[in-house]
DNA sequence: TATGAATGAGCATTCATTCAT
DNA sequence: AATGAATGAATGCTCATTCAT
């Protein structure tokens, strides 16, 4: 019986191969050659699993951000406080030295969004805002019923979002320390959401 | 005797014809050959001026920046409750097709001081964040003092801005709509920061 | 299966074809797309052979030397007098048109070397140099064993290189006649190294 | 009256301002701008007393070897053997720091000169060339005179000179040391000129 | 299925010299 | 006599992608 190679499979051989290079390199100083030798194949094979090098930058990112999700939603289903989860949610991404070289890259990739984005780009980062969306909403939503915040927070979650991309941004381009705004936005903002227990 | 001329004036001269292409063609496919000849001078006379491509971009953007500063002033100037010239300070730079333009030369701007950025681009950032975040404090404080918005919108200052630049991001990357998302935030907002005033 | 070039034929290939424009343009006036062009391959298959400009420079003029050593060689090997080899090893690179072409390369080279000299073109000039010394060396002590000249001759070797060298340089900077000078020269050192027959 | 400025004068002040940077800078790291900066003058005066940046360097360069020929002079009046004096003559330019600098100068003029020699730089070196044979030449003649060294050394002062530019060359192109080279050539030089007094 | 050899467009920057004043 | 504003030619190198085998 003749080796029948899993397509997707290799796809992510490669891929998985190729993120510390990433993380090491940067995305504009990745040439497909590293990512050859690096996967063990030829240029000319990466081109069989992988339309192009953006494509194969977009399935290593789309790791990281799976993975973020996913401690991201494991600090969901923490029992702590809404106020808390909503830190980690804006700070999870800057708290380790790995999830740091990540966030580089992953600023690396919006810097071509916003100048060479392909529909591709556009369509691959509303996917991501709407995952998202959804776990931010379901904090907020949580908060709400546990009578934490008022009600209209619901309402702030995409602009949350926006803020968190801006920050994102700007702690680089306006050398903005993360933690500090996040903790001061958070803070003035809870004594506008937040529900005062009463005695 | 040779000619004089001021130094500072002709610099700016340069900068000024050179407006348009920069909008036309954006930062990276705009190149010192060009600048030159719309500014009907020889290349060399460019680098008298100016320390590279960086530096009269910068001098450009700048331009744009100064020009939008006083609009927003304009606006802040007027006799319009705070909602709106808060709407006006975030959707100011969206409204016309002039202004869509800069936009997006300071997008690419902000994308190359995401990946590329010196201590120069970020010292830039900086200042201008601060001219910004004047411009919004004076909005703020003016909204407190006429009683129409909480003491605690003041300390929101810092992250609308954050909000403000991932917006300018989001629309691009994300194909948000700006007007959509500012109109959606500030209703949300203004239901916790909002005064009403009593019978 | 991909075509596997040899790489060093190839490199070697081009090199080769492009030792004419060499000669014809000099060092600094060959231009990359130049030697594309000759060797009938893209600017870019340049950069696959050889690292830079510099490298594929090195790599023809190693030819040219090499010749020139293999043609001094043949001559060491002839059964002529010691001072009639002298006066070849340092009359060989000016005696036809061809050499002397080479010899212009040569020259620009050393004075590149003179100025942004890297340690890369130090360590070929010496090595250069301590093959030039075997050369000389040899007909020296086989000199000496035919009783042509006195032993202390040896210890002129390093002088003579650095004479042969200065001769390179003077012979286009201050017009000197490389001929009569080495033809002087030679009959001045050998009224002082030659042993004469005693009858 | 009005202020008659002596031209050679000026030329002479202009240059002999510059010596410093020119030491520092090199030859073609120096501009023109800051050799107008330094003496104090604009751009435009420069070429008023100077043809074109070559004259004001020759001008400069002359000096220096004036100078050195001074200090040969100097050495060649001393009451010292002729073998410490032909040392001197050849290592003088080594000796020290100041004319290290200098000499660094000379070899990237003689760069200059082996490629891109005007009949002006022939000129010049030709000259030089003629000082440096008259100083050995008399030296030599000394010698001869004195009875220290053989009639036949007059004949090898060209051959001398050679050597001497050629050690000039391979000292920063092959990493030779002056000093040893000097000293082993001398040592086998006298071997073979020497005259030995009889007892 | 795998490969790797070949490709080629694109651009900032310097500085000696001139000449109008 | 002095000046300084203006000029413009000229070139190495990278790397994603293709396609012949």
């Amino acid at each position: 019986m003749a080796i029948i190679v899993n397509k997707e499979e290799k796809r992510s051989n490669i891929a998985c191969s190729c993120k510390e290079i990433l993380l090491e390199h940067g995305i504009k100083n990745l040439t497909i050659s590293q990512i050859a030798k690096t996967a063990g194949v030829g240029k000319g094979t990466i081109y069989e699993y992988f339309e192009n090098k953006e494509d194969i930058v977009f399935e290593i990112i789309t790791m990281f951000i799976v993975a973020h999700e996913k401690r991201l939603q494991e600090i969901t289903d923490q029992n702590i406080s809404t106020k808390d989860k909503l830190f980690h949610f804006f700070y999870l991404m800057h708290e380790d030295e790995n999830s740091n070289k990540q966030l580089n890259i992953y600023r690396e990739f919006l810097a071509i969004s916003m100048t060479n984005g392909t529909q591709e780009m556009v369509d691959f980062n509303i996917k991501c805002r709407g995952k998202f969306t959804d776990i931010l909403g379901q904090i907020v939503k949580e908060g709400i019923m546990k009578g934490e915040i008022q009600t209209e927070a619901q309402e702030l979650v995409s602009a949350l979002l926006s803020f968190k991309l801006g920050l994102v941004v700007e702690m680089h381009t306006a050398a903005l320390d993360a933690k500090d705004e996040i903790t001061r936005f958070l803070d003035a903002l809870f004594k506008l959401i937040e529900i005062k227990e009463e005695k």
